[in-house]
DNA sequence: CAAAACTGTCCATAATATGGACTCGACGTG
DNA sequence: CACGTCGAGTCCATATTATGGACAGTTTTG
């Protein structure tokens, strides 16, 4: 069938150590999972949503397979398809669904009050962003009293790890190894984002080394991003913090000041974390 | 396979007005289909979530089928399993993937400012029920201002058409045929409400006869609520308002008023609703 | 206006999902 | 306490279902 290697059918005499890279046990129900991955890449459109062929190519699922999946998502509303375009993007039974659990995250409710205040404080962009399987989201955001804001992602974006600074920052806080399979995972769709594997990993590396990231905004020239990463207290949740300003608001002096600050910010997160409900 | 049919493939020559409703064409992907069916059933179990046998039982689906495609999307994060009761809810992937369209929905956004007043005005509470698929959902509460408020519902509250007075008034909005089908398509469903498609059956005559709904509150006593249904501009989506109140509350003279007030709210709503972007 | 790229459809085939039968454990009842 | 009932979860032979190569139609690009 799929995937990016080998010489197909080799009839089963090799016990189970091969393992292809992932832990997916890929008994189960595979056209589920298709479903699910196909709609993590769809949703990664917003509102302008993502075509067939592209889905197609980035989950390295065959085009007819593919359509027929979304057809039946068309149908049921969890996908729609912009009429002009026939791109496609996440539908309204979405929401609906998730209505069912409209308690809010404990993340988000401990993070609001340092966000606010962070974002006064330092008078730029805040960004906090979460890790979910092989993407980025962002899930919230604070734009700053200075006058001249970065603003770059919208709440609801989503990213392969890798191609955003927050993404940098959260893959230097899994091991080695993991991050490295992460990349891999993720080189196909890459290719939207100017991104490789390669800076990534260099990038990853000195992030490890510094305990945070920083560097240039990809897509906006003259922007800086400075992201620091975490976990939540049982390891439950992986998390960043990112700050986005002008590059002159970020002279060598200042980076460190912010980088204190944005662990302040962190420590404030991670302490109204702490004690949830079982 | 499963599924109220008929005698199945009748060779194409209707042209495309028979549309049972939702005429499942029953090809495509099947295991996708009862993913989401699965879904829908769990959704309505809110926080509390449903035990693997409820949700084979209302779904009509073999347990181990179902069993194989909650494991699924448990390992997704589409669902989750309660640990005690092992009983499975919606899951954190849900709300995550609604990110994707944060931009609320044009009914939502028509309907706040009537439903202030309208709360204010009248005093009791009202709730704005939507009906998607084979259920009513709501997706909006006002609180009003008299000091004793039937609650009865929250915002994410979903439900078989048929059991609550918005579903009754729902119901008398669409053809009668059609309305049938969908009552019989809950009928496992309703043992869960008390229900029966027959009572049921009966309340919709009468809505459609009077162009509302008034009835008791199953679950609690001594409250009444009248429901007034109405669609989107084009059809586009139905939805009904709805007030709740304690019996005393309902007289015969204050009925009409309430009525006559619900049906300016309705226009209101439907005026907000009417020029949208295309 | 031709080439390229994309969406959507068909169908034989292989692989996948299916559900009956079974095990295990929890709970309740005589 | 022994027995019976009910629910969760597992196994596996089977046939149903999903799959993707090839093709057709349409829009965009050069």
């Amino acid at each position: 069938m799929g995937g990016p290697d080998d010489g197909h059918g080799d009839p089963a005499d090799r016990p189970t150590d091969v393992r292809p890279v992932d832990i997916r046990p890929a008994d189960g129900a595979q056209s589920i999972r298709r479903a699910l991955t196909i709609l993590r890449i769809i949703a990664e459109g917003r509102d302008a949503g993502v075509s067939l062929s592209e889905v197609a190519r980035v989950t390295e699922i065959s085009r007819p397979t593919v359509h027929r999946i979304v057809r039946v998502l068309l149908e049921e509303g969890v996908v729609e398809q912009k009429p002009r375009s026939r791109r496609y993007a996440i539908g309204e039974q979405v929401p609906l669904l998730a209505l069912a659990r409209s308690s809010r995250s404990p993340l988000l409710a401990a993070a609001q009050r340092p966000l606010d205040e962070l974002s006064q404080a330092l008078g730029d962009t805040l960004f906090l962003t979460i890790r979910t399987g092989l993407d980025t989201l962002c899930v919230a955001r604070r734009i700053g009293p200075f006058p001249i804001q970065v603003i770059s992602l919208e709440v609801g974006t989503r990213r392969p790890l890798g191609v955003s600074s927050a993404g940098i920052a959260l893959l230097s806080l899994i091991p080695p190894e993991q991050a490295a399979d992460i990349l891999e995972r993720n080189r196909e769709r890459f290719k939207r984002y100017r991104a490789t594997e390669g800076t990534a990993a260099a990038e990853v590396s000195e992030a490890r080394r510094l305990g945070f990231c920083i560097r240039n905004i990809g897509l906006v020239p003259g922007t800086k991003a400075i992201s620091v990463a975490f976990t939540g207290p049982d390891g439950s949740l992986q998390a960043a913090l990112t700050l986005a300003a002008v590059q002159r608001r970020l002279t060598a002096r200042r980076e460190w000041d912010v980088v204190e600050r944005l662990r302040d910010g962190v420590g404030a997160i991670m302490a109204g974390l702490g004690g949830g409900k079982p």
